[in-house]
DNA sequence: AAGGCGGGGAG
DNA sequence: CTCCCAGCCTT
C-alpha cells in the first residue's frame, strides 16, 4: 500500500479505539521498562490472567536495577503461576544485560531492543511505538486475525509465507504519524470487536470494508496450519516427611517448569500403583537401606491439563524414621517453609489441598 | 520448519 | 471437549 490509502482504515479504527479503550494501567505511559513488564507479562496471556501479576511485579521491581540486582528466585516467585517461566528468567537475563551493555538505560534503538533476551519481533515493535512512537506495527494473534479477515487472507499465520505476508500488509497499514494509537487500536479490536469466534460484526467500524464478511469466512479466519499434540507424562512425588522437615530440589534442563522446585520426583513411562514404584530402581536408590518407610494418607492423583502435555500427577505422602541416603541433590527444610519457594500450579495446588 | 514451553477462560 | 491468548527460544 503506498500514499494515504490506509487512511481509509486508520481514521475509523483510531475513533473506534478511543471511543472504546480499556483503562489499563500500561496505558498513558511511556516508561519503556513499564511497559517491556506488561508485554511481556501479556506474551500468550490475557489481560485478566495478568493484571494482579502486572501490579504485584511493579511493586517490587519498581525499575531496571531493583530487577537485575534481585536474585532469579524471587523473581520466579513473583512468577509464580503465571506460566511460561522463561520470560520470567529471560526477564531477569534481560534486565543484567541492560545494566551491562547499556549502562542502565533501556535501548531506544530497534535492533538494541531486539537484542535484549526474551524480545522478539512483536515485543520490540510495541516497546518501541509505545514509548518511543517509532514506526513499528506489531503483529500478535490479534492482528493476524484482524487483517485476515479484512483482507480475506487463507495463508496459514504460522507458516514462513504468512508470517511474512502479515508483517508486510501490517506495516503499509500502520499510522506511521501515531504509531502507538494505531498499534492499541489494532490489537484492541482483535480483543474486543473481532473476537475468534462469534463476533458481532454489525457493530465493528471496519465492517463496510471487511472482505472476509462478503465472502462469508470471517469464523473460518485465521488459518492455522499447526496441530498440537498432547503427550502425557507420568509423575510421581514424594512427599516424605521427616521431624516435620521434607525434601525440595530445583527443576533443571530444558523441560517444564525449569527452575522452580518441586517434591522429591520419579517420572515414569507410564502409570504406577505405589506398589509397582517401590520396586523402580530409583525409588530403591532413594530409600536405600531403609525397610520401613509410613505412607500415611491415601495418593493424590491429579490430571494437570496444559495446551500440550497431561501431567498425570500421583503424590505419596511418606513418613520416615531415619534419613534416606538417596537424596543427594535435594535440600532439605521445614514444611512450613515451602511457600517461600516458586513452584509449579501443580503442586501449589497439591499445597492448598493439604492444608 | 517444527517442537517445547503454562495456565486459564470462552464457547 | 477445542481453541487461543499483546510470543519466544531452541533444534
Amino acid at each position: 500500500m503506498s500514499g494515504m490509502e490506509n487512511m481509509e482504515f486508520i481514521v475509523p479504527l483510531e475513533k473506534w479505539y478511543l471511543e472504546n479503550k480499556r483503562d489499563l494501567p500500561w496505558r498513558n505511559t511511556t516508561d519503556p521498562y513499564v511497559i517491556w513488564i506488561s508485554e511481556v507479562i501479556l506474551q500468550q496471556t490475557r489481560v485478566i490472567q495478568g493484571l494482579d501479576y502486572f501490579n504485584r511485579f511493579m511493586t517490587r521491581f519498581p525499575d531496571v536495577a531493583s530487577l537485575a540486582e534481585a536474585e532469579e528466585d524471587e523473581v520466579l516467585k513473583y512468577w509464580q503461576g503465571l506460566g511460561y517461566y522463561s520470560r520470567a528468567r529471560n526477564l531477569h537475563t534481560a534486565a543484567r544485560q541492560i545494566m551491562d551493555d547499556f549502562g542502565g538505560l533501556f535501548p531506544k534503538n530497534y535492533r538494541d531492543v531486539l537484542s535484549l533476551k526474551g524480545i522478539g519481533e512483536y515485543t520490540a515493535a510495541a516497546i518501541c511505538s509505545f514509548a518511543y512512537r517509532q514506526p513499528y506495527a506489531v503483529v500478535d494473534g490479534n492482528v493476524y486475525r484482524v487483517l485476515a479477515r479484512l483482507f480475506d487472507i487463507d495463508v496459514p499465520i504460522d507458516s514462513t509465507p504468512g508470517k511474512k505476508l502479515f508483517v508486510k500488509l501490517a506495516s503499509d497499514l500502520l499510522d506511521k504519524k501515531r504509531p502507538d494509537v494505531y498499534n492499541q487500536a489494532i490489537m484492541e479490536l482483535g480483543a474486543l470487536q473481532c473476537v475468534p469466534r462469534s463476533p458481532h460484526c454489525e457493530l465493528c467500524p471496519l465492517s463496510d470494508k471487511c472482505l472476509s464478511l462478503i465472502s462469508g469466512r470471517v469464523e473460518k479466519l485465521p488459518v492455522k496450519q499447526g496441530k498440537t499434540v498432547v503427550k502425557p507424562r507420568f509423575f510421581n512425588y514424594l512427599c516424605i516427611s521427616y521431624q516435620g522437615d521434607t525434601w525440595i530440589r530445583q527443576r533443571k534442563g530444558k523441560d517444564i517448569w525449569e527452575n522452580l522446585y518441586e517434591f522429591v520426583l520419579i517420572e515414569t513411562d507410564k502409570e504406577y500403583s505405589f506398589e509397582e514404584l517401590q520396586h523402580t530402581e530409583e525409588y530403591c536408590r532413594i530409600f536405600n537401606g531403609l525397610g520401613k518407610v509410613k505412607v500415611t494418607a491415601l495418593p493424590l492423583q491429579k490430571r494437570h491439563v496444559l495446551s500440550h502435555r497431561i501431567i498425570n500427577a500421583y503424590f505419596y505422602s511418606i513418613e520416615i524414621e531415619s534419613v534416606p541416603e538417596g537424596l543427594s541433590g535435594y535440600i532439605r527444610i521445614p514444611y512450613t517453609e515451602l511457600e517461600n519457594y516458586a513452584v509449579s500450579r501443580l503442586t501449589h495446588i497439591y499445597l492448598e489441598q493439604r492444608k
